[in-house]
DNA sequence: GTCTATATAATGATAGAC
DNA sequence: GTCTATCATTATATAGAC
């Protein structure tokens, strides 16, 4: 009984923890915010994980367990496409703290894109060969962009959800909206040709003629 | 001789705050931080600015000065794409700071997102007539999208320069790299073919079968 | 395990000399 | 205009009772 009392605390304390993370940053979250918000005193806080840090690494580790939990899940069952998908939809709900993490630094954080960036590389080595996907010239770079995008655009969530006419990216009225535009991005791209794609192959293909 | 110093002293704190608050954001960096760094005392800083957040303010108000001037200027001059492409270049230098100001929130960020995203607008409203950008179904949430994607992306630039080979996004190993694969993004999108799309589409036309 | 103080460090802001 | 010294606030972390 007092293990599992134990351990509830600990799951509410890191959970109320990822939420304030994602929402607020984590240097701007306080250990008060956070005691607060799982209904405990703040000693107690630091009492469970040593420090902020120490929490904050508590987070970044059961993320990557979520993470790799679910790689392993997707690649051992069938449909592995509609698994990748699934996969991706899953960490939504963390993307706020995935993104907060990555972009505040640490430890953690170049583990924790780097197995964001596995993830979408994984989508790619799936989706190509089942024609639902095209093949990148540079895979490698592709997934690290579309994973820097995609966690990028999660900071903006509040600006982005003003914008489409809501105030939270999963909004009933913001979410049609904004799935349609990144999916017609993702589709069709934003430029009428390849005319764009040469120039810039071109210019980085042989030295500049002059400055810059 | 003395009024001509004090700008200079004004114009190096505003200088070395956006910098600072772009690589740091603006909650992580410290009064004590921006005034070594533009080699002045941390009273200084608050003695010109009336607090942190008045000098955060006053580089709000700096950048949006900034991009209106930019916006006139390449209204006004002929060529007009190519002024529009070189306005987007313009601020990529500031875009860590419009970032990090965006995504702490507060009274400029709704005027500065609002400001990138007419920036973006006009761009699909000069490029497309021209033919070299494609139409968007909805050209508000596309222009929305692409400024938070864009401006997102900025955020998390050590991670991408990192798994492209370098340090920072202007390196000469990353840059190349990030562009093309950006733009061959923006080219042809990730998708084979529109499947997905109209999945998505059809998705959200009628009411959904089931719960979700 | 959990709480209530309390100590300590860092930060934004002020006051007054030059 | 600029600096040094200081104050007040806030946040993390500790100590000890229950």
């Amino acid at each position: 009984m007092s293990s599992t009392d134990d351990l509830q605390a600990n799951a509410r304390i890191r959970g109320a923890a990822m939420d304030l993370f994602g929402k607020q940053g984590i240097r701007a979250t306080t250990v008060r915010q956070i005691a607060q918000a799982a209904g405990v005193s703040p000693g107690l806080v630091i009492h469970h994980f040593g420090s902020k840090d120490g929490l904050r690494r508590a987070c970044d580790e059961w993320m990557m367990a979520q993470i790799t939990a679910t790689k392993t899940a997707a690649v051992s069952g069938g449909g592995a496409m509609e698994a990748v998908f699934r996969a991706q939809n899953q960490f939504r709900p963390f993307y706020g703290y995935i993104a907060a993490s990555i972009s505040e630094g640490g430890e953690g954080a170049d583990r924790l894109f780097e197995a964001m960036r596995r993830l979408t590389r994984d989508m790619f080595d799936v989706g190509v060969p089942a024609g639902i996907l095209r093949e990148p010239s540079d895979i490698d770079a592709m997934s690290t962009v579309l994973v820097a995008l995609t966690l990028g655009a999660t900071m903006l969530e509040g600006q982005l959800a003003r914008h489409l006419g809501g105030e939270h990216l999963l909004d009933p009225e913001v979410m049609p909206r904004y799935s349609i535009t990144a999916t017609e991005l993702f589709t069709y791209g934003i430029f009428a040709d390849d005319t764009m794609l040469r120039q810039i192959q071109a210019a980085f293909a042989k030295p500049p003629p002059d400055g810059l």
